[in-house]
DNA sequence: AAGATACCTTGATCTGCATCATATGAATTG
DNA sequence: CAATTCATATGATGCAGATCAAGGTATCTT
C-alpha cells in the first residue's frame, strides 16, 4: 500500500465534468493536475478520519466511498455513499472545521488529493468554483434533509425499497431475461446502515419483499421481477 | 394584516451583521434597502410553502421561525428553528428548486423579503456574497447532519435535554433567587416536535426530568436546578 | 480439503415510543 | 361567569424495530 500514489493529468479525467473543476481553463487544469496526488484505495481503507483537520479536499475518480459517523458511545451510521465523481470533505475545509464524518472505502477506488493552498487560489482566482462548491452544499443539504425527514417518517421496508430504487436507477440494467437487476457490491450489514437498521432487520425486510414477489436477491445481486408494483409503493417521495 | 409593510434602511439593521449582507458596501447597502420589502407576521402566518419556487430570499430580523417539512400521507416535522439574523429560503433560490420546507412563524416577526433579481446582481457584484452563503450552506448542512445523526443515535430524553440546553446557553439567565431559567415561547406540541415525539411522550419525559429533580417547569418557563448534572449527561455531544 | 473466520438468516424476547382514551386545567368567547 | 375550545397530562395498550441467542452459509487460510 505504499506505493500506489499514481499522476496522471485531470483534462482527461473521465469523472472531472460532473465535479466542481468542470470549468476549470487550461492554464488551471495544469495547475490542478500538478498539485493534485492521485491514489487507489482498497475497502476497508479510511480516507480520513472523524474529528481531523481538513488540508485540503478528496475527489472521488472512481469506486465507492461510505461516510460514516460515529458517536462518543459507539453508534456508528452511515450518514452518505459517494461515488465517481463526487469532492469529499469539502464543507471541514472551506469552514476550517473538524471533519464531521469519516471517509471509509467499500470498494476499491482511485482518489485524489487536492491540497488546501490549490483550492484556496482556485477558489479566489474563478469565482466558478465557489458556485460549484456552493451548489454542492446545497444539494447535500436537500439530501441530508430529506433523509432526515424519510428516517423520521418512513418504516425500514420503505428506505429499503427507495435504497435499492435509488442505485438501481443509476447502475440497474435488464438481465438476458430481461428481468430488472441491480449489483450492489456492498454487505449486508452496510445495506443495513444505509437504511439506518440492524442487520436482523434488513434480513427479515428483505425476506418479506422476496416472500411478496418483489424481489430476488442472489449473494450482492437483486433482481426486481415486478418493477411497477415497487415505483408505486415509493412514489411521491 | 393588510398595510402591515415597513420601509426602512438595511444599513441600521441590528441582525444585518449576522447574515450574508454584512460585508455590503453603502452603495449597496442602498440597493438593498431600496429593493427588499419588509413585514410583520403574526404566530401561524407562513412566509413560503413548501413546493414552491422561490422568488427571492428571505431574512428574518427578528422573531422565531419554524422550517417544516410535511409528507404526502400528511406527518409533520420541524426541521429547524430560525431567529433575526437568520436567512432562510436561500437554497431553493440559488438552486432554482422548489422550497423543501414551508417556513412558518411561531412568534410575532418581522422579515425581510429581497426580490431574485437584487439577490442575484449583488451575488455577482461581489464575490463575498456568495462566500457568506457557501458558509450558510456549510452550517447549514452540519447542523442538519448532527440533527439526523442525534436522531438515530438518542433517546427523547436526551434529545429534549439537548435542546434546552442549546436555547438556554442562547436565551437562558438566573432569576431572582439565581436559578438557572430560560423562557420558551413555544407551545408543548412545537417542543415535541423539536424532539421528533409525541406530545404525550414529551409529557412524559418532562415529567421524568421533574421527578429527578433536574427540572422544574412552570407553562413556557423552565428551571433547572441542577445544571451541572444536565451538561453532565449531555457533554460530549 | 479441513478448519477457521466472517457473514447472513431465523426465531424468541424486550423496549421505547406511538397511539388511543380520557381527564384536567387554562384560555377564549358569548 | 358559564360555556366552549384548546393545551397538557396520565393511564392503557399496541407495534416496529432492537437485542439476544443459535444455526447456517460463504469466504479465507494453510
Amino acid at each position: 500500500m505504499s506505493d500506489c500514489t499514481i499522476k496522471h493529468d485531470c483534462k482527461n479525467c473521465t469523472t472531472r465534468n460532473t465535479t466542481e473543476w468542470r470549468d476549470l481553463g487550461a492554464k488551471e487544469l495544469a495547475i490542478l493536475a500538478k498539485a493534485k496526488t492521485s491514489r487507489t484505495f482498497e475497502p476497508g481503507e479510511i480516507i480520513f478520519n472523524q474529528g481531523t483537520q481538513a488540508k485540503g479536499v478528496h475527489c472521488i475518480q472512481s469506486g465507492l466511498i461510505g461516510m460514516r459517523r460515529i458517536s462518543e458511545d459507539g453508534k456508528s451510521v452511515l450518514i452518505r455513499l459517494c461515488a465517481g465523481g463526487t469532492t469529499v470533505g469539502y464543507g471541514a475545509f472551506l469552514s476550517k472545521t473538524q471533519q464531521l464524518n469519516s471517509a471509509e472505502v467499500l470498494t476499491p477506488s482511485v482518489v485524489c488529493f487536492i491540497q488546501g493552498s490549490t483550492v484556496s487560489s482556485l477558489l479566489s482566482d474563478n469565482p466558478k468554483i465557489g458556485e460549484r462548491f456552493l451548489q454542492h452544499a446545497i444539494a447535500d443539504q436537500t439530501k441530508t434533509e430529506t433523509d432526515h425527514f424519510m428516517n423520521l417518517t418512513k418504516n425500514v421496508r420503505f428506505k429499503l425499497l427507495h435504497v435499492l430504487l435509488t442505485y438501481y436507477e443509476r447502475d440497474g440494467y435488464q438481465d438476458s431475461t430481461g428481468l430488472s437487476t441491480l449489483e450492489l457490491p456492498i454487505l449486508r450489514r452496510e445495506l443495513a446502515e444505509l437504511v439506518n437498521a440492524q442487520p436482523e432487520t434488513l434480513s427479515r425486510a428483505l425476506r418479506e419483499l422476496q416472500d411478496e414477489g418483489l424481489l430476488t436477491q442472489d449473494s450482492k445481486q437483486f433482481s426486481f421481477p415486478d418493477m411497477k408494483a415497487i415505483t408505486d409503493e415509493i412514489r411521491a417521495f
